[in-house]
Order: C-alpha cells, then structure tokens, then sequence
DNA sequence: TGGCCTGTGAAAAAGCTGTAAACGGTCCGA
DNA sequence: TCGGACCGTTTACAGCTTTTTCACAGGCCA
C-alpha cells in the first residue's frame, strides 16, 4: 500500500479524453508529481504495487464493469484515493460510486487545477487517517515485521522476503490469531478472485515459512488448519519451556496449550 | 445467517431456459462454485437454509406472483444476493425489481459471463456489508465456539474438531434448544440435498460427542431424538450438580464464568 | 417380539497440503 | 542485444487427513 513518504503524489490517470489528460499533465509535471497515463483498466492490484497514492479516472473507460472496478480498488487498496471524474452523471450514479469507495466524484467539463486540488486533499486526508498507525513495526514472537521496509527480521537479520511473500506475511500477522481462508488471503494480496484449484497461497506460505525458520528457526508462527486455510501466531517450536501444568494429565503438547493461553 | 465465509460463492439459478441453465452451471463448475438449480419456486426460508449465496433468477418462471416473491425473498433472507435475468423488460419493471429488492438486473440475451461477475460482485457487497458480525464467540455450557477458528474449546483446551464437525456443532448450537432434523442439518451443512440412507449425520455427531467429551467431560450437549433428529442443549453430565440451576434450563453462569478466568 | 432407528468401528474413497521442480516473464548489467 | 538473476505462477506427486460408506450390534417403540 501507499507508505509515507511524504514526498510528491503520486497519480494515475484513466481517461480516454487526451486532451483532458494532456492539460492535467502539464500541470502535475509542473508541481512535479509523478504520474502515469492509463490506456485501459488496469489489474486492480497493479496499481498497488506501483505504490500510485492516487487515481483520476473517468468511469466511461471502464464501460459496464466500472461499478465492480471501483469497488475492487476500494477494497484492494484501501490506502489508495480515487476521484472519479466523469460527464453527465446521474446523482444516483454518484451516491452509488461514493458508497462503492470512490473518494470524490467531479463532473466534466471541469477546470484541471480543481481536479487536482481534489485530489491533493483526497491523498491528505488518506495520509492522514492512516498516519504513521499503518507502518509501525509489527513485534511477533521473534519476529519484527516493518512494513516501512517491506520485510521482517529476526534479531536484525533480514528474513529476506520478496515483496508478495512479505504481503502475505504481513496479511495474516495482522489478523492475528484468527484463521484465513485460502480464498480470502487470495483476495486480499492479490486483489481479485481465486481461481479454483489455485495453489499460490499455499506455495507462498511455504516460501514464507523456509525463509522465516532459517531466521528464527526455533519459532513457529504459520499454523495449518486443514480444510481452511492458515493462521499466524507465534509459538515456541520445540516442547519445552512452560512448566505449566495439565489439569487433567491429558497429554498435550506442551506448544498448544501454550499457544492458546497465550490467544487470551 | 449465511455465514460469510469466505470461501467459494453459492448459487441457486432459478430458469426454465435449459440452455441458459447450462451454459451458466458450466462455467460455475469450472470457477468450483457450488450450485443448485431449481424447477420451480423454492419456499423462500429454503434457500436460506441451503445456505445459498445469491439467486439467479428468471422472473418469467414465477409467471403473476413474481414481485411478491422477489419482495418476500428480499425481506425473508436478507443477507442473500438477488440477480434477476430475464428478457424483454420495460425500464418500469426494471425499477420496480430493483425497489422492491433484487441487487441487479440483466437482460438476455446476455453473457454468462457477465451474470457470473454480477452475481459475485452482488455477493462481494452483501458480505462486506454484512462484516465480522457473524464470527463472534458463542458460550454454551462449558463450551466456547469459535467462528473465527473454525473450532471449539472448553477451558482453553481445543476440541480438535475438522471443518465439517465443527459446521454440525456450530449449527446446531445455533439453534440451540430446537431439535434439528437430520434432512435439514445436513443441506444447511452440505449444502445439498441428504440421499435416502445416507448416514453421514450420525457419523458426525459421533464424532463430535467424543470429541467434546474427551475436552468437556462432565457435560452432555447433543441430545437424540430418536425417530426425529439431534437437539444442542447442554447440561451437567450425572445427576447432581447444577447448584447454578437455570431457571429455564438455559446454561450458562458457571460456565462463562470458567471460560472467563481461563481467558485471563 | 419384530421392525425400524441409532451407535460404533473400521475400511475404502476422496480430498487437501507440503514440497520440489519446471516454466515464463521482467529487469538489469555486460 | 544477450545472458543471467530473480520472481511469481503452474504443475506433478507423495503422504496424510478427512469424509464416506458399510456391516453389525444394540436400542426404542408399537
């Protein structure tokens, strides 16, 4: 998602409309903010990983699917703001596409500085709601998760994650002790729907695991629940550790019980 | 209700259009989601019950009563998506559909494809909107359920319990006190309609209770009803004990109480 | 007592996950 | 421009878990 710099914006343009464009380019590359021109619809989770603070697009590019679109960034990218900005449009049509996640909604014609002016305090006000809260190093087990660095460590040593590994990581550490479903981890790092028999989920959470484990080798943090999908939480590897005795005598490993005093 | 996970959409299509019906079935077996096609209107608390995520349907089928039932199924399942597909039809229809509940509206000819994206975007909403509601802890006896684990624990001690097991102990004690019948446990579970002879049901309630009973001896929670179905009640195993007497047999003192220190 | 029901255990079938390896694309430096 | 490193995706398969199915023993009720 979008991290802090508090450096220039951000924005990707999705217009047909060169001549809108064209003007509202000028004008960022005036203030110096990086841009990107879209021909067509973009993979909702591109836009992520081009870390785009922002998104200027005219809904008529997008033909029927524009609802569905709008709503898939929304949800996708949270930290991302998007103004909208269309031609004739129907108040329905706005309150639909604001209640969908778009951020502001401006109707053509429009002068450029407006659009942009919109836009700058969309990407504040994002910023702002998200403020340092989203970035803060995570602590787990070992584990310190930075998402200012796309990465973990375990006593200073980089585990060495690629940025979709780190993703996923981050996805299930943040939710943690509660079990994700394949089809929900799916959704939300990939941003669109799994296909079926899809297996990447679980090959990422293996390539998360070898790597965490030549770190922080007597942790275990990514627990299996079989017919559901995964779990994050930190746990001792071997047995030992806690004294802590078994009211009924009932063998239980020694880890669980563990694990789940400390879930409370 | 539906309980949002997030797992693959289901989906009832309700056509007299056998070729429409089967193009649509194709392409969901190869998305994997599980689907259910109808002859004719289904009372409308069944669908809920067979945990259906969306309904495809072909107002034409229900011939006069159609807006009554878009109108009851809307109200009654709340939380379940509606697709109307159909033909020819007056921008007045249109609208009246949309008002009286359907989510979106599609006019044949139209692309299967097309359907489906509405169909999941129709669900994608209603879940969100519908949010963590659903998974919160439930207490019974000296039982804690847990939607967000898939499992259930007594005093921190996890059950064990596999996805399917947990689903018939979640089911039936959410409707705790109410017998259930075989037929009815197992399509809101399966899914699907139970064969004749099948005993799928009873195997699983065994498993449960001795699951349960290993974890939370000294209670009894499923109930047999012999001739009818199972019924979730819990209550202190041999004779004596309950000194926390429920005035209407509703547990729950002694064992909230247990469940709250164990969790601190 | 006889005719259904239900509980139980175990074997067979189906399904899921871990793992490794191959593939194809992108980016970069030589 | 070529080659190589790096990544994400896909596929195949072995091993293990879960689900289903079956047969039989007991229980419930008329």
């Amino acid at each position: 998602m979008n991290h802090t710099d508090h450096g220039p914006i951000r924005i990707a343009v999705l217009d047909s409309d060169t001549g809108f464009v064209r003007v509202l380019v000028n004008r960022m590359d005036g203030l110096g903010w990086p841009h990107l021109g879209l021909e067509a619809a973009p993979r909702v989770d591109e836009l992520a990983t081009m870390r785009v603070d922002a998104l200027v697009v005219d809904l008529a590019v997008l033909g029927p699917d524009a609802w569905d679109f709008v709503e898939r960034l929304a949800s996708a990218a949270p930290g991302m703001g998007m103004v909208v900005c269309t031609g004739r449009s129907t108040v329905a049509q706005r309150v639909r596409g604001l209640r969908l996640g778009a951020d502001d909604w401006v109707t053509k014609p429009c002068h450029p500085e407006e659009v942009l002016a919109r836009v700058e305090a969309v990407v504040r006000r994002r910023k702002r709601a998200q403020g340092a809260e989203a970035d803060l190093p995570m602590q787990a087990g070992d584990l310190e998760i930075r998402a200012d660095q796309f990465q973990a460590f375990s006593r200073g040593r980089s585990a060495d994650l690629t940025r979709r590994e780190f993703e996923v990581l981050q996805l299930l550490a943040g939710a943690e002790g509660k079990v994700l479903q394949r089809e929900e981890i799916y959704q939300r790092v990939w941003g669109y729907t799994m296909a079926h028999g899809d297996r990447s989920v679980d090959v990422f959470i293996r390539k998360v695991r070898q790597k965490l484990e030549t770190v922080s080798a007597d942790w275990r943090y990514i627990h299996t629940h079989f017919g559901v999908g995964y779990r994050f939480d930190p746990e001792v590897r071997d047995g030992r550790a806690p004294d802590v005795a078994e009211p009924n005598g009932d063998p239980v490993p020694a880890a669980r019980l563990n694990a789940d005093l400390a879930r409370h």
